[in-house]
DNA sequence: CAGTATCCTCGAGGATACTG
DNA sequence: CAGTATCCTCGAGGATACTG
């Protein structure tokens, strides 16, 4: 009966970061967040999101562990948003995201945005790699094993991480 | 005034992927895709989304070039959807978002996925490389370059990607 | 500045019945 | 089987005014 998708009940490790950061604002919020922002003023004003929806997604994020509060001023009582480690942990998403419309929706020539690899002074497009041995991967050199049926749904492993933080 | 948040305007090739993928049900529907899933009534029974609604998603896919249909049966008429290069190429945002699931979720002892990297043999996981030199790239490795002033919006790039289509 | 509190709209999505 | 057509609900999000 839930108005839209309810990713809670899903097994699966994709849904559980929507259930995280899948949300029309979220990551346009965390995008501006790797820009540089950490103040509410700043998002309210870059986004044009509504105050109360941007607090509530603030507050969501927090409480997800993906951003903190930092103060930065006491009188009267100021606070910034820092992305934690978690947080920063999103950065492959939002770069393969940026990627995916860069080469597929924009063309790489009018690209918004550049990265540079400073390792090789190229222009930076991201491409997968496996942890373990470093090489290049494509789908094609993935096999999957599912593991879905004994595993928790996404709102169990929410709760889990949630108590394990505390 | 849109009731949500509109990427159509913002200069940004994330805001331009989720402009084609960026919705409740859409980054669901891709993921069962690329398991597998080619039918209507596949997705229909495995999400649980309101046969409205579903179709509207597939149109907007195919629309995007994100999927194309492929008769299987002539009589009666039926076809499936299947990923096109283009949308193969979300892989990486799909295999990026399990990842950050899988550690910061479920955590890597519960995944409800697992991966396999043919190559090594190893459980896969995946850190982002550097397309042009092939080394593995963090955050710090990156010198971003904005060029949003003079780009396009994402609604032109999407009007300008389906001018170039047909 | 960084929110909270209210009120209101409206359109996305669900449910259901129907069709070639 | 793969949708389309209708109708309806209801809650997310916008707008605005207010507060410490």
């Amino acid at each position: 009966m839930g108005r839209t998708a309810d990713y809670t009940n899903e097994r699966c490790s994709v849904a559980a970061t929507l259930e995280v950061v899948g949300d029309p604002w979220t990551l346009l919020i965390l995008r501006d967040a790797f820009a540089g922002v950490k103040r509410f003023e700043q998002w309210q004003e870059r986004l044009g999101v509504a105050r109360n929806v941007l607090a509530a997604r603030l507050k969501s994020l927090v409480g997800h562990g993906v951003m903190e509060t930092r103060r930065y001023s006491e009188r009267p009582p100021r606070h910034e948003y820092w992305l934690t480690e978690k947080g920063l942990a999103l950065s492959p998403v939002l770069l393969t995201m940026a990627e995916w419309g860069d080469r597929h929706v924009y063309g790489r020539d009018n690209s918004p945005v550049l990265f540079t690899h400073k390792g090789c002074g190229c222009a930076f497009h991201p491409v997968l790699a496996c942890e373990a041995c470093g090489e290049v991967v494509g789908r094609r050199d993935l096999e999957r094993t599912s593991r879905q049926a004994d595993s928790l749904t996404v709102g169990e492993a929410l709760e889990a991480a949630n108590m394990a933080a505390e």
